[in-house]
DNA sequence: CCCCCCATGTAACATGTTACATGATTGA
DNA sequence: TCAATCATGTAACATGTTACATGGGGGG
């Protein structure tokens, strides 16, 4: 039996219960009213995700309410679901990542804070910057071949995200300078 | 009869063939190679695709290379197709657009070239501009009040989302000038 | 002759969207 | 008591993913 992986809203959730328990409408009004707003929030898919997760034992749900029918369910993460989840945000960095799984990969950043050590982190970062180093360069060069003739429109969206992705770097690299690494522990600040 | 209206990709689709005629391998070939990238690619996403809006009257194909079996259809964008991106291009832009259609602005934004007259351009973009100068400061303010125990990865994962939003704000400043408004028309360059 | 690129398609499947439904609790 | 918010769920549907399948043509 294959255990295909969980999708990124899976991910999400599982996340945010490790941070701290939670319901499944806590983590809607989260998806609703907070930056991390697009992943989807609707009770049709949050519900069967949860359950989803449930089943895989990455997560456990605990009823409180009990007498009550409609029982509220207040989820955690379980020992293997904070491995699972380790391990997903551990993964190597492609340059490829940064077209097709820009949004992962900002998400992956945000919820390892508790899974993982300093190094961690800081690995993912040189990874990050070394797969902008790579790609900028390459977005650059294709926008120079553009043709100057028609409507800039095409050209102008490019440039605008380069302009992000340089942005990002600039965000990358000061954000490795609070992640020392091993060689220089302890003398930051 | 609701017709319910296209999906991102479809209108990608719709957009590029509107721009030049192109067979569904085409298309394939440019979600694959270049930076338009993430719209999907596969072959189970892109025809079925193009079928929908072939039977919409939004795109037609005209039958190459006759006389063999699996003839290649080359499509292009009807007038009502065109009517259809128009529309869409030109639609107002809300605030929470940022957070929850930003790739689908961006789209618009790159395939309104050959619908659109530079009005229409300017004004998508100040409306761009508009809503980011009402999101950024928001999402500041989310910023300033995280509290500063416990790992820093969200408080950076919001500065990063912040500090792309600043580029683009930047970026489409920028790009406004290149389409000059009624009042300064010609006057450019 | 074989492999790669051109070129199109389908079938099974998982996910997410939209809309609906239920009922408890809290404050005005 | 009325409305809003808390809280969970399901059913129908459309879309997209993955994997498979077919076949022609060109170049080494």
């Amino acid at each position: 039996m294959k255990k295909r992986s969980p999708t990124s809203l899976e991910y999400a959730l599982l996340g945010l219960v490790h941070m701290q328990p939670r319901t499944g409408y806590d983590l809607r009004k989260i998806f609703e009213t907070t930056p991390m707003g697009h992943y989807s929030s609707s009770p049709g898919a949050i519900y069967p995700a949860l359950k989803r997760l449930e089943q895989q034992w990455l997560i456990e749900g605990e009823v409180a309410a009990q007498d009550t029918m409609r029982p509220k369910r207040i989820y955690s993460a379980t020992p293997h679901g904070v491995d699972i989840l380790r391990e997903w945000v551990s993964q190597a960095i492609l340059t490829e990542d940064l077209l097709r799984k820009d949004d992962e990969l900002m998400l992956r950043f945000a919820l390892m804070g508790t899974v993982v050590d300093h190094n961690v982190t800081r690995r993912f970062l040189e990874q990050m910057l070394q797969a902008l180093e790579s790609y900028i360069p390459e977005l650059e060069e294709v926008l120079a071949t553009l043709s100057d003739v028609g409507p800039p429109h095409g050209r102008l969206a490019l440039s605008s995200g380069i302009e992000a992705y340089k942005a990002r770097r600039r965000w990358a690299q000061e954000a490795i300078q609070e992640f020392p690494s091993a060689g220089n522990r302890g003398r930051k600040k």
